[in-house]
DNA sequence: TGATAATATCAGTCCATATTTATATGAATA
DNA sequence: TATTCATATAAATATGGACTGATATTATCA
């Protein structure tokens, strides 16, 4: 399995996005919940601008998504397939153990091999 | 679906690495294969040494493997199912559409709805 | 309508880390 | 054994973006 070019270009602004430690915070913390941002503050502990800013760069990249309700602000997660697929990422991650250094017995040559080329 | 602490201090590190566009470069293009350092120099135009420092991070962060063969060190996927993980999310990037603020209806309030507790 | 609360925006600063340059290490070869 | 090639490491620097403080905007209430 490859990505081309136009996949990578997909995925790395999304994974830039989910990449930082404090919006991925805020996403698993939204979890199936919609959220005012006040709580958004409170949860994560960070300043009130902060949550802001970084819920903007979620907004826009399509993460989340707002809904005003009189004076507050709701966000929750815009498809919360995402939660599947992150799920999916954490059972990913516990299954690795550090003393494994061939997974699954995965061949090390498992596909195109080359030393001079690309 | 939600992620306690330990979940997201497990996620958390994780996608901090492949958060990195460079470093998710160089995992989509060894993808199945496994390439000697020269290779993914010349494939992502990188310098050597920043080639090596980002192997190196994904190396401890068990990503990939090396092996040295000869004079050459051999780099591939420490466990090839992360390529269905970043496949899924590629599809799930690919399905989003900007213009559907409601996604597959999914109700705004779908869990705990709170304006002051957290 | 003014005060207050919730939240966003803006500009500047700070900080983590990517990148570069110099150098060290390991392997192959003459 | 010295040289060359491949790659890693160390230190310094550059860069991007997280964060902060000030301020603006929006909604609510008296």
């Amino acid at each position: 399995m490859k990505f081309n070019e136009q996949d990578q270009s997909r995925l790395i602004p999304a994974l830039k996005v989910i990449g930082e430690p404090n919006r991925l915070r805020i996403l698993c913390g939204l979890g199936m919940a919609c959220l005012p941002v006040v709580d958004i503050i409170h949860a994560t502990g960070l300043g009130q601008t902060n949550v802001s800013f970084h819920l903007r760069v979620l907004r826009e990249a399509g993460f989340v998504r707002a809904e005003r309700r009189g004076a507050f602000i709701f966000y929750c997660l815009a498809d919360r397939d995402l939660l599947q697929i992150l799920q999916n990422l954490k059972l990913w991650l516990e299954t690795r153990v550090e003393t494994h250094p061939n997974r699954k017995n995965q061949p090390l040559m498992g596909g195109h091999n080359s030393a001079t080329t690309t």
